[in-house]
Parts: structure tokens; sequence; C-alpha cells
DNA sequence: GGCCCCGGATTCATCGGAGGAATCGGTGCA
DNA sequence: TGCACCGATTCCTCCGATGAATCCGGGGCC
């Protein structure tokens, strides 16, 4: 079999990319799994038919994604694939964005915290419950401060959001809501909330949605994180209409 | 000011990190935008610190996330940055995930895509509304055949949830579901639903939610999405405890 | 004047080779 | 047994050269 005679499906395609779709292939395929090695770059190139700087290019892309992992000195290997790993990737590009494509952005966010929060009611761990009021109740020592200590509030609130969406219990929802409501973006968001007491109904907010979780009450904790959040999107600029 | 000389910050960075990273910040600090051209290789490459090879190997990670677009004799130029745009690595990745992780998956999908009905009731277009119910119209047509023309009837069921998605008018959620149920997902979806009449039963589903959406009847729209996807939920492989 | 063809300049694509840096594993010594 | 050393392996970075695609302007033709 010529090295790359049995791919000219679909032309075009720079030898970059046919490392991608190779790469892919040998997952997919089963040839390769979570934690597996790669061929040494030589090797590979010349499976794939392409010279070791193309193949570079290819698998140092694969690493951006989040699907490969290379370390000098030893290899190139297969990640665990978990979403989080693989989702990371979307945080970079959600932080392109600037501010005025924030709001689309956020309601994502409220739809899956909010189904976090409804999930999280039934299965949240007592750990997990005491975590949260800890956060909770260090966020409300730093709003009695005369001077508040906005980071640190930040920080928690970050905290706070991580826990629900975490003990939520899907994968795929941690890690878009760490993509999409990650470091970047939260400061963005917090930058443009200037109006008084923002912090301290954030803070009712939050402890709103803690007592529905501590009783277990699913659709009150829903309840709670939509209307936190779609408080945070009214503040947001840019045009209204998303919502009913 | 040398080269690499203010970014210390964080070492163990790769030539390539820096790459990305130095683009990235031209976008966000506003040199850069959306159908900008960059420098030509040389000239970026001897901005950056880094050699032809190192700075090709982060345009091209830049490029497979859809951030940049390099033509040959041409230039690099930065990409639209549309949420389209940028989601779409999203489901090569996505698309690596084997059928067991199916099911948290599909969640996040039920539960954008349950918003984007309900949203799409109250703006969906005329036209859109018609090209719904040609789609409907010839899916029923299809289940008509004696002998199902499978292919056919996952065209129009993918046509169908498009249109809704899209018409949901938030960007982001268009692109989300395209990444999460996108071809690879859905025919690997399709593949484990072997139940007698499950066609016929989307069939219904989906003229349910057609209804709601002609009346312009959100709350409605909402249910009938999101009993439909949980149906189809219902029958993939793995635990079951993803609802209440 | 308007149109078409063409050749040079520009730019990215690909290749091959070389030396450096980090890691791993075996060897010899105390 | 424990430790330092050293060679082999592997990825990292750089450099130079050639090919391919595109753009642009000149020149000829109608």
């Amino acid at each position: 079999m010529h090295p790359r005679g049995n791919w000219a499906i679909i032309q075009g395609m720079s030898r970059t990319d046919e490392v991608v779709d190779g790469v892919r292939r040998m997952i997919t395929g089963g040839e390769l799994g979570p934690g597996d090695r790669l061929p040494v770059e030589k090797d590979l190139a010349d499976r794939l038919g392409v010279s070791r700087g193309s193949l570079r290019e290819g698998v140092r892309a694969l690493t951006v994604l989040g699907v490969l992992d290379t370390r000098q000195g030893d290899g190139t290997y297969v990640t665990s694939l978990d979403p989080a790993r693989l989702m990371s990737s979307l945080q970079f590009v959600v932080d392109l964005h600037g501010d005025t494509s924030a709001r689309p952005f956020h309601a994502v966010r409220r739809v899956l915290e909010t189904e976090a929060a409804g999930l999280a009611a039934h299965r949240i761990t007592p750990a997990a419950l005491e975590e949260a009021r800890v956060v909770l109740e260090q966020a409300a020592s730093t709003l009695a401060q005369d001077e508040i200590d906005h980071a640190a509030f930040i920080e928690a609130d970050t905290a706070f959001h991580r826990i629900v969406a975490d003990q939520g219990g899907n994968p795929v929802i941690t890690a878009l809501v760490e993509a999409i409501a990650g470091r970047t973006a939260r400061e963005r968001l917090w930058r443009g909330l200037h109006e008084e007491g923002a912090e301290a109904r954030t803070q009712r907010d939050h402890e709103a949605v803690w007592r529905a979780l501590a009783t277990g009450d699913a659709e009150a904790a829903r309840v709670r994180m939509a209307a936190h959040l779609l408080d945070v999107e009214e503040t947001l600029p840019g045009p209204e209409a998303t919502e009913d």
C-alpha cells in the first residue's frame, strides 16, 4: 500500500490535515486509546507519508486541542480524553470574544448552570454542601468589611458556582461552564457590574441556591439559580431580547 | 524591547505556546480584528522571537481552532471569529468520544435545544416555519414507504433540529448543538435506536414541536422538545441517573 | 478603451538535516 | 541497598532550499 495512496478522498487536504485525520482514525479505530503512546515522530511521519515538520504541525494542533500530550525526552501520548480536557481549548476561543458578544454566551451559561443546580439538589454530597457553606461564609465576611475586597469576592463567587456545576454530575456541563464562565470571562463580567449592592444581591442569591440544595429541592434550586443568572444577565450590554 | 524579554512570566512555555499567546494578545489587544491580515511568516517570527518552523506550528494550531485562516500564495488572516466557526473544533473532539460517553453529551444537547425551542416560538420566521413544515412532510413520506430509507429520515431529522436551534437566535446555542449533535454523533445515535417505531415516534414528537412553534407557545415548545429528547436519551446506553 | 494572457513577485507549503534539551534506564560504585 | 553517572532515546528548535498558489502589473490584441 502506498503511504498516502488510499486517501485521495478529499482533495485540498493539507499534509497537516492528513496528520490530524490520521491520528483521529487511529483513536476512533481503537488502535490508540487514552494514555497510549504514539510512534516516534520519524516512524509516524513515514507511516502517514509526510515530513517530520508537517507531522509536528499536526501533532501540535492536536496538543492544543487537548487530544495529545507531548513530553520532551519521553514521547507523545493520548490524553485521558476527558470532556474537561477537551473543552479547555474552548475557553481560549471564548476569551477571544469581546464584551459585545457576552450575552449569548451568558445565556448558555445560565441554562447549563440551572440544569446543573437541579441535578445537584438530588446528588450533592454532604462534603460539597459543607464546602459551599464555608465559601458563602467567607464571601459574607468579605462583604462585611468597610472596603470590599472585590478580588476575594470574585474568588468566592467562582468557587460557589464551580461546586454547584460540578455536583450536577455531568462532566460535559462542568467543562462547558468552566470554559464559558472561566477566569477571563468572569473578570470581564464583574468589571461591568458597577451597580450599587451587586455583591450583596449576589450573596443573597447564592444563599437561596444553597438552601434549596441543602433541602434537596431540585425545582427550587433551578428557579433560584436561573433567577440569579438572569439578574446578572440583565446588567450585560447588548440587545435585550434573549429571553421571553 | 527585547523580542521575548517581557514574557518570562510563565516558564515552561514552548515556543509554539508563545506564538499562540502572542497572536491571542494581538487580537484581544485590538491590534488584529476579524478579517485582518497577519504579517508574513518571516516578520511575525522575528517579532515573536521564534523560528519560522515554530511560528508555523502555532499558526497551524490556531487554524485548527478556527481562529486563523491561511491561504497559500496570499497570506494569513483572522477569521470572522463567529461562535459557529470557533465551535467547529469542538465537533472534532466530541466525535472522538465513543458511544459510552454519549449520555452526558446528549443531556447537554437536550437542555440547549429545549431552550432554543422556547426562544424560537417567539421569533421564528414564517419562512423557517414553512421550511420546517416541508421537512416534516418529507420525513412523513419517507415513513410511508414499505422499506424505510433510514438515511433520508436521519437527514430530515437533522434538518428539523437545525432549523429549531437556529431560530432560537442564540448563535452560541446553535454552534454548540451543531458540535454536539453533529453528523458523527447523530449517526451513532440512530445506529443504537433499533426499537420498533422509533422513527414514527420521532415524527410525532417533531410535529408536536412544530405546532407549538406555529402557535408561538414557548412553554409548549419547551415541553415538547424536552420530552422528545428525553425519549431519545432513555434509549442510550450507560448509567441512567442523569435526570431527576 | 477594454479585455485577455502571461510572467515576475509575493507568500504560504513542504521537505531534509543539524544540534540542543529533557527524560529514561542501565551500570558501576560505595 | 542506595546513589551518582552516562549513554540512548525522544521531542524541541532552528536553518536553508524548493515547490505551489495567488496576486498584480505589463503588454498585446480586438
